[in-house]
RNA sequence: GCGCUCGUAGCUCAGUGGAUAGAGCACUGGUCUCCGGAACCAGGUGCGGGGGUUCGAUUCCCUUCGGGCGCACCA
């Protein structure tokens, strides 16, 4: 809309159309008309008042598709809705889940690394975030038309598998560990810290374990790998509930004999320097702390590995931009390790991002694996399903596959909840407001979705029967305020993917939703008039696409009835 | 102490240079012979405080207060 406006702009002013588009705005209400041009900056050009220039170029402006009217310092433009309307609802209705997608990135790949959940702990409901929020920004690529590669960044080497395994030898039971591997591995992993407050001595003794383990000492390697394989099975079960997967799982230690290469470029480029016996990056050029890359008894530390990735990584996958979908917490470390990077020649180092988001609190605390004050995520979309199957109970016990939409309902509406805050606010995590289907929530959206389908089934209409759209019949306000909203898709993705921000996606959807139950209510759709009966489903099938193409971008599943 | 980040309605949050600052929850009342009530409609003294830039600031800059996070051998 903007766009053709700035055309029909440019062709009486003096001015490009690139110079007019950044300028036009959506005026705050509708009778404002539905693009608006601010006069201001003109006026100092032409030493006029705004008010005259407006008045001024609305006189020399003669289009069909739309019509000017100068309002104060304002030229509001007006469109021919009905005319808009039908090739608006044509076009998404042609396109289908095509709708919003296009072709920017295309020969181009995007990295992301993201969920990234440490072994031998909690699959716990902070890691919802980097998870979902990475998957989303997987999927905006991907409908931008990049190659996408998503990396699980696991956890699985570091001093914590010292710790562990010191753990295991004083408190350790085999067979309880088998019967429930995470719980009990997080039990010795929280007395280690209790017992190490007192024995000091104790982080010493799973430094030297850590160290064992590079040394590929045999015990140290065996108990790691039951370690990795036990927490992989539980965390498998969690991505298949929420329906995420990766490209990759390249975690740490697959980087174990890829981190000498790093630390003899560092050498040979005069960047590493001793200091209190550790080997370490001076960043004090770049006001920044030191990049510790090597610990003084001479074991690994994850800056370097990550170091390591990130020259592998633009090896093997040649991106244009990578993102690191990590907790607001490590950002100097990010910008160490891109401190670093750019040291060392490579100019890319500023195509990488650290994608950071807020903590996950709840009952306004943070949580802790350590002090044993974390929820499961296992156990949150367990009791959302249950909420959402004792809904549906009462709702429509007669659904179908009932088991198969609770899970969708009530996993959706877990991701919901979380993606639909901007991603650096903390979110307070409450049992009230996860368990509430109602509002700004995900089965509001996924509810809405279920209603246009219904509308579908109810007219006994085909899709390809929808034609002759008639926009006659979709200019009352309810219509056409959709109408614009469903205009909007194209740009909402964009702007999601560029900010790298799903909560712009989840608001919109909340938008749309609420705009199309008004539609629903102020308007009959399915009524009589063939023509205008085609006509207005066309438009709830075009909000369909949107939601549903919007609801996968974020993880959710789009049942067709709930 | 230094750095980053966040302060918007009772609560949870959108909006981030422009025309009367918006949603949800909760509360109250209403819609309901009609396409799914997980819905819709109606009800509000709110941009932490103070300066500055601008024709115009919730939005940008400075300062102050308050919360959170980080500042080398954890990740």
């Amino acid at each position: 809309m903007k766009q053709y406006v700035a055309k029909i702009l440019s062709e009486t002013i003096e001015m490009t159309e690139e110079e007019i588009l950044p300028l036009l705005e959506t005026p705050p209400n509708r009778e404002m008309g539905d693009v608006a041009f601010p006069c201001f900056s003109l006026a100092k050009t032409f030493k006029k008042a705004p008010q005259m220039i407006a008045e001024e170029i609305a006189k020399k402006i003669n289009d069909s598709m739309i019509t000017a009217a100068p309002t104060g310092p304002y030229l509001n433009f007006y469109f021919n809705r009905s005319q808009f309307a039908a090739e608006l609802v044509e076009k998404v209705l042609s396109k289908g889940f095509g709708f919003g997608e296009s072709k920017v990135g295309e020969n181009k790949t995007v990295v992301v690394d993201f969920s990234s959940p440490n072994i031998a702990k909690p699959f716990s409901l902070p890691h919802l975030r980097s998870t979902m929020i990475g998957n989303a920004i997987v999927n905006l690529h991907k409908a931008l038309g990049y190659k996408t590669v998503g990396i699980n960044h696991l956890g699985d080497w570091g001093t914590q598998f010292g710790k562990e395994i010191v753990a295991y030898h004083k408190w350790g039971n085999d067979e309880a560990i088998h019967n429930n591997p995470i719980e009990e591995l997080v039990k010795i992993y929280v007395k280690f810290h209790e017992e190490a407050e007192i024995h000091p001595e104790l982080e010493d003794e799973a430094r030297l374990w850590f160290k064992k383990l590079e040394d590929k000492d045999e015990e140290a390697v065996r108990l790691w790998k039951w370690f990795v394989e036990e927490s992989m099975k539980e965390f498998e079960k969690i991505y298949k509930l929420l329906g995420v997967s990766f490209d990759h799982y390249m975690g740490e230690s697959f980087y174990n004999d890829k981190m000498d290469r790093v630390i003899e470029e560092l050498e040979s480029k005069k960047l590493l320097v001793e200091s209190e016996g550790a080997q370490i990056v001076d960043l004090s050029s770049e006001d920044m702390p030191p990049a510790l890359i090597k610990k003084k008894d001479g074991s690994s530390i994850y800056a370097t590995r990550d170091l390591a990735a990130a020259l592998y990584r633009k090896d093997h996958f040649g991106f244009e931009k990578m993102f690191y979908v990590v907790g607001n917490e490590q950002k100097l470390h990010f910008q160490q390790i891109f401190a670093v990077l750019n040291k060392m020649g490579y100019t890319w180092a500023e195509n990488l991002t650290h994608v950071p988001f807020g903590l996950m609190l709840f009952e306004s605390k943070k949580m802790s694996t350590r002090k044993g004050t974390i929820v499961l995520l296992e156990e949150v979309l367990q009791k959302s399903i249950e909420m959402a199957d004792s809904i549906i109970a009462e709702k429509n016990p007669n659904l179908a596959n009932r088991e198969e939409v609770a899970k969708a309902i009530g996993v959706g509406s877990v991701i919901f909840n979380d993606l639909k805050h901007h991603r650096l606010h903390e979110v307070n995590f409450s049992w009230e407001e996860a368990l509430n289907f109602e509002g700004e929530t995900g089965p509001y959206v996924q509810y809405t979705n279920a209603r246009t389908q219904s509308l579908l089934r109810k007219s006994e209409l085909t899709e390809a029967q929808l034609d002759q759209i008639n926009g006659e019949f979709l200019q009352g306000e309810a219509s056409w305020d959709l109408i614009l909203l469903i205009n909007q898709y194209p740009d909402i993705l964009v702007k999601a993917a560029n900010r790298a921000e799903p909560s712009i996606v989840a608001r919109y959807l909340l938008d749309l939703s609420a705009q199309f139950n008004r539609f629903y209510h102020q308007e009959r759709i399915l009524v009589d008039n063939i023509e205008e009966k085609k006509s207005k489903l066309g438009l709830a099938l075009s909000t369909s696409y949107v939601l549903q193409h919007g609801l996968k971008i974020l993880g959710l599943q789009a049942p067709k009835e709930i």
